[in-house]
DNA sequence: GTAACATACGGAACAGTGTTCCGGTTCGCA
DNA sequence: TGCGAACCGGAACACTGTTCCGTATGTTAC
C-alpha cells in the first residue's frame, strides 16, 4: 500500500529539509515531463525530459527513480479527482449503475486524453509496475463501492471483480487515439451491458 | 492488401529459387524463433533468436525484416487455421451467435499461449504494424461474416464493427496471463453479452 | 562574512537492444 | 574446376535506460 506513497513537494518536512535548487528542479521537472507526455507520450525518453528541464539525466532520476515515479507524479492530481469522484458520483446519481457508468466514463476520459498511457499502465511492461500498482491501489477500491452498490440494487447481474473490471476498462482504451475505427467507448458500453444484462 | 504477403517456405518457385543453405537457415530460423517465442515470449531479443538458431543477426535479418514478419511466419499456420474454421463453425453450430462465441473463444485461447501476443499485436508498438496488420486483414473479413450472420439472425442488436470487436477482444487479452487475478474470458463473455443485450 | 559540510548537479560511461553494412564464404551452374 | 551470384557472420552504429562520481551549490555554524 504505502509502498506507492510518491515524494510529493511537499514533504521534505523532515529534520533536513530539501535543498532550495533541489524543489526547484523538482517543480521543473514536472512541468516539463508534463509537456513532453503531451507531445510525445509517457514513453518519451528520459533525456528529452531532462533536456527540456534544462537538468542532466542523473536530476531525473535522483528525483524520480523510475520513469513510472514521474508518470505518478505528473498525474497524481487527475487520478486523485477521480477516485474522489466516486463517492460522489455514487451519492448524486439517479441510480448506482448510472453512477458507475458516469465514473467510468471520466476514467476512459482521462485515459484517453494521456497519450499512451493507457498502453504503458496495464501492459506487462515492467518497468512501469509502479504505475500499475498505483492506479489500480487508488481506483480499484472506488471502483468496488460503485460495484457493489449497483449489484447490491440489482441492477449488475454479473459476477465480476473490481480489479477485473478496471483492467477490462483500461485494456480497451489501448490504442483508443490514432485510430478512428476504434473507439473505446462503444465497446465499454457493451461490457457494462452485458454485466447489467439478465442473461448472464 | 498483399502488402501482408509474407515470405513463405515456399514460394521461391520463381525465376531464382532459394539456395538450399538459405532455406535451411530459414526452417532453422522458424524453428530457433519458435522455441525463443514459448520461452521468453515474442519480444525477445533478436540475438537470442540468431544465437539459438546458430546464425549471425544479419541472417536473421535477411530473412525477416522486421520482427513481425517472424512472428508471423511462426503463427502463420496457426492464424489461418483459425481463419478458416469461422465458415465452418458457422456451419455447425445451433445458431450465429454462437458460432461467433466459439470462433472467439479459439481466438483467445490463441492469443492467451502465445507469451505477449497480444500485448505486442494490439498495442501502438510501431514495429509491430504488419503483425497488427495481418491479423486484422486476416480475421477481421471472418469475424465480419460471423457478425453479419448473428445481426441478421436478430442475435446482435447493437451496432458495432468487425475490426471494433477484434480490436476489443485482442485488447482484452493483454496481460492474461502471468495474474490470476484477471482472466479475460469472462469480461469477453460479458462483452458479448452486452452486444446480445436488448438494452442497447 | 566565511569556512566547512552535506546535498544536489551534470554528464560521461556502461549496458542492452534494434538495425545496417560489408568482407569473406558457400552454393549452383557451366 | 572455375566463376559469379547469393548468402553468411558479426562488427559497428544508433538509441535508450541507468549508474556513478568529480564538481558545484546551498545551508549552517561560527
Amino acid at each position: 500500500m504505502d509502498a506507492l506513497a510518491t515524494p510529493s513537494p511537499d514533504d521534505q518536512d523532515s529534520d533536513h529539509p530539501k535543498r532550495a535548487d533541489a524543489r526547484r528542479n523538482e517543480a521543473t521537472l514536472l512541468a516539463a515531463a508534463a509537456r513532453v507526455f503531451v507531445a510525445n507520450g509517457v514513453g518519451a525518453p528520459i533525456r528529452q525530459i531532462a533536456e527540456e528541464a534544462g537538468v542532466g539525466v542523473g536530476t531525473v532520476y535522483r528525483h524520480f527513480p523510475s520513469r513510472a515515479d514521474l508518470v505518478i507524479a505528473v498525474y497524481r492530481h487527475q487520478v486523485e479527482a477521480c477516485a474522489e469522484s466516486g463517492p460522489e458520483l455514487l451519492d448524486n446519481a439517479d441510480s448506482p449503475a448510472l453512477a458507475l457508468r458516469q465514473w467510468i466514463d471520466q476514467f476512459v476520459d482521462f485515459l484517453a486524453t494521456k497519450h499512451g498511457l493507457a498502453e504503458v499502465a496495464n501492459a506487462g511492461d515492467q518497468s512501469f509496475a509502479r504505475l500499475h500498482d498505483y492506479f489500480l491501489d487508488r481506483l480499484v477500491p472506488v471502483c468496488a463501492q460503485l460495484l457493489t452498490a449497483a449489484t447490491e440494487a440489482g441492477e449488475i447481474t454479473v459476477d465480476i471483480t473490481p480489479y477485473e473490471l478496471m483492467r477490462g476498462i483500461g485494456n480497451l482504451c489501448i490504442g483508443g487515439h490514432h485510430d478512428d475505427r476504434y473507439e473505446p467507448r462503444r465497446l465499454i458500453d457493451a461490457l457494462l451491458d452485458g454485466l447489467q444484462s439478465p442473461a448472464g
